[in-house]
DNA sequence: TCTGGGGTCCTAGGACCC
DNA sequence: TCTGGGGTCCTAGGACCC
């Protein structure tokens, strides 16, 4: 644990309506609420003027008009949103090197590796009452709650206790008694199903939860959160500020204003995200192995289904054929209101590059395309082979749609992989025999 | 017509390998 | 001819966060 309150945690009030607010004159001093306005949005962010009849994040924009009838009612303007929080995430930078942004509107700075004399409360409060200053500069305007604490938690319970536009900061050797009245809610990761589970075991604040064994936690709630439980009710949280934090996953998935039934269309909003998720993982260099496909029933009972290939894909065709040899499987008779398509198992290089000499051997493995002479057999029960001007290539996988091949080289006995749609007009001639099913 | 979208992390079971 | 564990990968689902 720090001996000093150098983590800053700074949340943006209200950020998206502020915004707005900001933006258009007209709003200010009213309420405001920015989210899905169709039949089946929810309320992103709503002005403290909307709070004030109830509104609040996550609520159905449905259930928000009945509260707040009179509220402006907006889709989010992202780019607008994207640029404030670029400004603000700049400014914390220039401040320290241990920024780590946790959305849009929030971010941890580690104030050990900020150019500050010391570190005491004192110094530390001035600086954060500046930083406070600068970011309505920089931003035209919007207010920001800062909380600065010996550790992440603290931190971010700091930043919660004076909103809006307010300093909280909690003093080493404090954080116990600042903590212990408190719901159990305040700790992260505690949210109604495990708030649920320890009300039944007859806890509900910090000092109850301090009070349990970590065995009876584990037994609660599990391995890995029981321990985190156990730890955070004693404000023990050695966490670091990370800056940069990989990729693990990109996904798309939208919700529709009626239930789908049609399994034509159902593909072909599954192909459309399918584009959407490829072209994100292209823009940042990024390929996956695992497609998964989400699917929200009539009902809200959710489903997924993931196929995990030899190799990582950045291709269109190929994540929306697997999506679509996903949705397959599943019975869809009752209607859908959501579908979603992701990619995981990110890799940042692209496939290439996983073998030496990449760029000679792709300058041999040119397009596979017109090449005349291929032709497939098998070798043994589960290995087929495609033998090609350029070499053999295994045939990894085929099915869902999707075949994947990797080649050899004389060079290379395990050479590159590339995965096709089976449609793929590149490899028409390489398809195995029509799947029965 | 209650219940978004983009993520992260964890769990549990089965397959498979040594 | 009967009974192992451990480790890793994959899949499905769930909780949680902003």
């Amino acid at each position: 644990m720090r001996t000093s309150s150098s983590v800053l945690h700074l949340d943006l009030d209200a950020f998206f309506a502020s915004v707005e607010q900001r933006d258009k004159p007209s709003l200010r001093g009213k309420p405001v609420v920015v989210g899905g306005v169709g039949g089946r949005g929810v309320v992103a962010t709503a002005s403290y003027e909307a709070r004030k009849y109830g509104v609040r994040s996550a609520m159905s924009t449905r259930e928000a008009r009945s509260r707040c009838p009179h509220a402006a009612f907006l889709t989010g303007r992202f780019h607008a949103y994207r640029e404030a929080s670029l400004a603000v995430m700049t400014l914390l930078r220039s401040v320290s090197p241990l920024v780590e942004p946790l959305s849009l509107d929030e971010a941890f700075v580690d104030l050990a590796l900020a150019e500050l004399p010391d570190l005491e409360v004192e110094t530390v409060t001035a600086f954060a009452e500046e930083l406070r200053q600068r970011v309505r500069e920089v931003t035209g305007g919007l207010t920001a709650s800062v909380g600065l604490g010996t550790s992440k938690f603290i931190a971010k319970v700091a930043s919660d206790l004076d909103k809006p536009d307010g300093l909280t900061v909690v003093p080493p050797g404090t954080e116990v008694a600042l903590l212990r009245p408190m719901h159990v809610t305040v700790i992260p990761g505690v949210g109604p199903a495990t708030s649920e589970r320890l009300r039944r075991a007859g806890i509900h604040t910090v000092a109850e939860l301090e009070s349990v064994s970590l065995e009876e936690l584990v037994r609660l709630v599990g391995n890995a959160h029981g321990h985190g439980l156990f730890h955070l009710a004693r404000a023990e949280d050695d966490r670091a500020v990370v800056p940069e934090r990989e990729a693990k996953s990109v996904s798309v998935e939208g919700t529709y204003d009626t239930d789908l039934s049609d399994r034509r269309l159902m593909e072909g909003l599954l192909a459309r995200q399918a584009g959407e998720v490829a072209e994100r993982l292209r823009k940042h260099g990024l390929s996956g192995r695992t497609v998964t496909i989400k699917v929200r029933l009539h009902d809200f009972t959710t489903l997924s289904r993931s196929s995990t290939l030899a190799s990582p894909t950045d291709s269109t065709a190929v994540v929306a054929r697997l999506a679509r040899g996903l949705l397959a499987d599943l019975d869809t008779s009752g209607g859908v209101r959501l579908l979603g398509v992701g990619v995981s198992g990110l890799a940042d290089w692209i496939q290439e590059d996983l073998f030496g000499e990449t760029a000679d051997q792709d300058d041999e493995l040119p397009e596979v395309v017109d090449l005349p002479s291929v032709r497939r057999q098998t070798w043994a029960p589960g290995m087929d082979v495609v033998h090609t001007t350029m070499g053999r290539g295994w045939v990894w996988g085929a099915g869902r749609g999707v075949v994947t091949v990797r080649f050899e080289t004389a060079e290379t006995p395990a050479g590159p992989v590339r995965s096709y749609a089976d449609d793929d007009p590149h490899l028409s001639a390489w398809l195995p025999p029509a799947d029965p099913e």
